[in-house]
DNA sequence: CTCCGGATTCGT
DNA sequence: CGAATCCGGAGT
């Protein structure tokens, strides 16, 4: 896994929902120092734009939302409830504040933490607020295309946002249907409401 | 300046 | 089900 190569800016520059789905199965890349750490995206969140009231760049151009609306293929990571970071990619041409949370990984190299989760997701792979606004078309951090994609993707609401009204039914989280390392464990429940432990 | 609450996780 | 723990955003 030496020759993997970032994915181009116009793969970003593009509607944030494909460029959701499409993440499914492609690497994620931590290299620090001489090391480095290689999961596989198996699990996405879209967050569409200011009209997207479950999106952060619904409340309008602010210090921390700037990176969503300057050029696609950056990170965005942000600090949440003061303990855990969450990461995402920048989408779509700039002035159009779009943005694919990452919320799982597969381990594929030099992991040897829990990646099911946004915020575990970080930790193993040591992203935090110093990655904010870091170009992925770099070489510490990026994504990188082996070929591989998902047989099955799946749909469901986007998690934590019940806020959002009618935007909290959009289904905007999008996983690999047969990945074992995707956060249903956790969220499954929030996924599918109301079934109660009969049969 | 103060105050509120969160794209989460873990332990009770 | 509540605590942890900090900062962005909004209001005074």
């Amino acid at each position: 896994m030496t020759d993997l190569q970032a994915l181009p800016r116009d793969f970003f520059a593009r509607d944030t929902l494909v460029v959701a789905r499409e993440l499914l199965g492609k690497l994620l890349v931590r290299r620090i120092g001489t090391t480095q750490r290689i999961g596989r995206i198996v699990e996405v969140e879209a967050y569409t734009g200011p009209h997207d009231l479950a999106a952060h760049s619904s409340k309008g151009l602010t210090p921390r939302t700037a990176v969503m609306h300057g050029d696609p293929g950056h990170a965005y990571v942000y600090l949440i409830y003061g303990i855990h970071h969450c990461m995402n990619v920048v989408t779509e041409p700039a002035g159009k504040p779009c943005a694919v949370l990452l919320r799982a990984l597969e381990p594929v190299e030099g992991i040897d933490a829990n990646t099911r989760g946004p915020g575990l997701l970080c930790k193993a792979m040591d992203i935090d607020l110093r990655c904010n606004r870091k170009d992925l078309c770099g070489d510490e951090l990026f994504v990188a295309d082996d070929g591989r994609q998902p047989a099955t993707i799946l749909a469901t609401p986007r998690i934590g946002v019940a806020y959002a009204g009618e935007w909290a039914l959009a289904p905007y989280r999008f996983l690999d249907a047969d990945s074992a390392w995707v956060s249903g464990k956790n969220y499954r429940a929030v996924s599918a409401p109301g079934r109660r432990k009969s049969r």
